[in-house]
DNA sequence: TTGAAAGCGCTAACAC
DNA sequence: GTGTTAGCGCTTTCAA
């Protein structure tokens, strides 16, 4: 292919040096609209495309945002991630590029972290991506981190407050009625299960509601795990009256097993999701959850990157935990 | 930062040239063991990192793989989409960046190709996004395109052959009992979703069965159409024994608008889905659907843009579609 | 309003 | 084995 169009190819046809070809491409004041209309004209003709590489190379940046997540492969759910990614899209300047990338592959590559960004947006899961968020701010480029409260307090963070809405979520249950309530934990590594956790079993003792630790199962946030813990617990003989799910596909298997065994729900067994996935309105029954305030959380995150990387301080705060709040739907039977 | 640190500074720092570092940095075999040692543990201790765009200039590559969207907001099934990146991330050589974009956000800001990539994997969707793939092979460079069958056939491409795995399900329908069947079409502009439409109607057709066109509704493949849609179907007076969802999650609405008005799947109404989504083994009840190969297509895609970026002729096939296979689950009613 | 020249950090002839 | 030099395509002084 015609590859080979640079700003030299265009400064032979027309008639002026490749410097002139640079500022009105450009746009500079210094050239003359005449020129500079020419200029875009050969440019427009040639098919000419910059080479980025050679920008960048010259004005010490990329044109390359990094988005880092802990784990392509798991726990982050793939509608966060896209709702993520699209968004990011959308707000960007004109002409960046995402780059995609998690902390989990370059721990098994034992790869260094890439230098190639003008900013780093990261979706984090677990304190094991400390390390890496550290490298990323030691670059002194705008860095943002979502989704988990890091201890830094000098990089910009806005996250969930996992602990609070479980807080809500357990306190809704124990006005419903239930004191018998298990709980389906998450990837044990991620803040966020810990914190779903620790908001659970405080809160019951906070309330005086004594915990049967046998109802405290392990899963993993997928589907799957949540079916073979709700198993678990099935088989244990004595069952809680409302099982806890750390999020809302963990839920969903839940209950499918509960279908599976002949155990009705929310009439025998109630339950309680996480996150407020696309899902959890239209599953059978509709699943009462917390709603994981993504939206906010993303917005906040994509402006601010935004901002910094403009070289404007943001107009947002530096650090956000914020609340998520009760959906009530189906799935919890108020007891009486 | 010490942003700073060229192999200029290595090289000072080991009383050699800079051509001397650099090549001991690539491992060249032309410098002797002892002088790349040392190079090698001062770039160490000063943290060293190639810059990237420097490379890439020289090189002309840039250690970009582009991945391209139809749209990163609909069609694309989020799940698809993050066991892509997942699986590129895996298997491809280290040091490359994966860049995510979309064709509907350069329409939409009437933006060129960025030129920066090494190889470029489209996810296509919708026969508009030709235009794209088109500038895409233009430029010479290694493209595959994934998901959807195109009309070129000088272009790497695997598929699901949608068409055919529709007939599958319509004529397990058939063999069910079914005779008033009707469908919820996905996206219209989507490939796929005409592919499967056309399915649908052929095979019924072949099979002598009348149509009714009522109970041929649209939605655009997300939940939420799934559910408007079979609410239009159940307010017709006569309704269908079963309903072909042309997705998944369709097929969840719709088995949820079922719930919602009284009638109970699949003893009244009878669900068939497509995809094999991650859901499907775990709603209420289990959907019977088809599982489309996105492992296959994936796996080709990736292995192929691989071998084609490091100038092996790839040892995967030039195209293929993919016959999808039927999964029976517990949807589907036996009519006798 | 334009051009000449230098240089970003790197690789690759071509010498020695 | 190693160094010198040139050059990738671009922006940016500085001079005219």
């Amino acid at each position: 292919m015609n590859d080979k169009v640079t700003i030299k190819t265009i400064a032979k046809i027309a008639n002026v040096s490749h410097t002139t070809v640079s500022r009105a491409l450009n746009d500079s004041p210094l050239v003359k609209e005449k020129t500079k209309k020419e200029i875009h004209e050969i440019a427009e003709r040639l098919n000419y495309s910059p080479n980025l590489n050679a920008k960048a190379l010259v004005e010490h940046r990329s044109f390359i945002i990094a988005v880092y997540f802990t784990d392509l492969n798991s726990g982050t759910s793939p509608s966060f991630m896209s709702e993520m990614l699209h968004q990011i899209k959308e707000m960007l300047p004109k002409g960046y590029e995402i780059a995609v990338d998690s902390f989990a592959s370059l721990r098994q590559s034992k790869q260094a972290i890439n230098l190639r960004f003008d900013g780093a947006l990261v979706v984090s899961q677990s304190s094991t991506d400390d390390v890496y968020i550290e490298q990323l701010a030691n670059t002194g480029k705008p860095v943002v981190i979502l989704n988990r409260k890091v201890e830094r307090t000098d990089l910009f963070n806005y996250a969930s407050d996992d602990y609070s809405g479980t807080v809500t979520a357990v306190e809704y249950l124990l006005r419903m009625g239930h004191r018998r309530i298990g709980i389906i934990s998450g990837k044990e590594e991620f803040t966020s299960s810990q914190n779903r956790l620790a908001g659970f079993v405080d809160t019951l003792q906070k309330h005086g509601i004594s915990l049967n630790n046998k109802w405290v199962v392990a899963g993993d946030y997928s589907v799957k795990s949540g079916y073979n813990a709700m198993e678990k617990i099935l088989n244990l003989g004595e069952l809680p009256t409302c099982v806890f799910a750390s999020n809302d596909d963990m839920a969903m298997g839940a209950m499918r097993a509960c279908e599976d065994y002949g155990f009705s729900v929310p009439e025998q067994i109630s339950f309680m999701g996480f996150d407020d996935s696309s899902y959890s309105n239209y599953c059978i029954p509709r699943l009462t959850t917390i709603k994981k305030p993504m939206r906010e959380i993303t917005n906040n995150g994509i402006k601010t990157l935004n901002d910094l990387i403009n070289n404007q301080s943001p107009k947002t705060v530096q650090s956000l935990n914020i609340k998520p709040s009760l959906v009530v739907r189906e799935s919890v039977k108020k007891l009486n």
